[in-house]
DNA sequence: AAACCAATGCAATAAAGTTGCACCTAACTA
DNA sequence: TAGTTAGGTGCAACTTTATTGCATTGGTTT
């Protein structure tokens, strides 16, 4: 099941297990605030230390959706992380979910000659179906 | 020259002309630290209001590139901060600079069902042309 | 000139992100 | 098996960025 930390090289660790499967869970991108708040048991600096460990060893993404604070949402299976392996996201701005937009892919744009792309972060925002009454 | 707050019916004052002119020069978009560093008579709150009041008047757009600190920039003729009046933004990673990339609009995408677009924050990260040794 | 209202500056606070350090645990070695 | 080591975890402190309360200023109106 969660063979997920052999096949990025990382040790299976208690509190690795439980962020992963609580990302695994939701299907959403979330922000520590809102994991650590679940997670009451853990402690905020080693929830964020694992987070970034998952960035580093591509397990995870971040999002910047101008909530203020980062997210972080599983990546799909065979992610880099390159920009052709991201997509748009959804960040609502009534209840604050963000939204991966798997069907939505980074499109491939032609830079200005001498800009390199490493990275991608595509938020689109408004209203998510469960608001928008 | 400076009429552009006749047009958005905003009153003009010498902080708002200062920041107004500061962010006219540069061309890109800017942190609050760095307006802040470089008009540093004014006070830091000041300009932060009075940025709020620019992207009230749709005066400046902001931007969350993921460097930690909101970047504002001033906005096009005619826009409407509507996503369609939107582009794509590039930051540097090295130089932490944020490139308006005019020339790339924002693509209308098709949403979920119940999904309403407000907002558009699209940010591609990398080497700038200055960075690329 | 008095009154008013918005803008400004100062200072304090909130919120998010980050780090130092000590302890613990599990894996390795002799 | 006991000792050693390395990485993971928790606690607490701290940095940085964003934000707000309040008193003062300055310009406009009556």
């Amino acid at each position: 099941m969660t063979d997920i930390f052999k096949i990025k090289e990382l040790a299976s660790t208690p509190v690795r297990v439980l962020v992963y499967e609580y990302l695994n869970e939701h299907q959403k991108a979330l922000s520590l605030k809102y994991i650590e708040s679940d997670l009451y048991d853990l402690d905020r600096s080693s929830i964020f230390r694992t987070l970034k460990t998952f960035v580093d060893h591509k397990i995870v993404h971040t999002i910047h959706d101008g909530s203020g604070s980062v997210k972080y949402a599983l990546c799909q299976e065979g992610c880099n992380c390159d920009p052709s392996d991201l997509h748009f996201h959804f960040y609502c701005t009534t209840c604050e979910a963000t939204y991966c937009l798997l069907d939505l892919p980074v499109p491939s744009v032609s830079l200005p000659t001498g800009f390199v792309i490493s990275q991608a972060n595509m938020v689109l925002s408004g209203l998510c179906n469960n608001c928008n009454s």
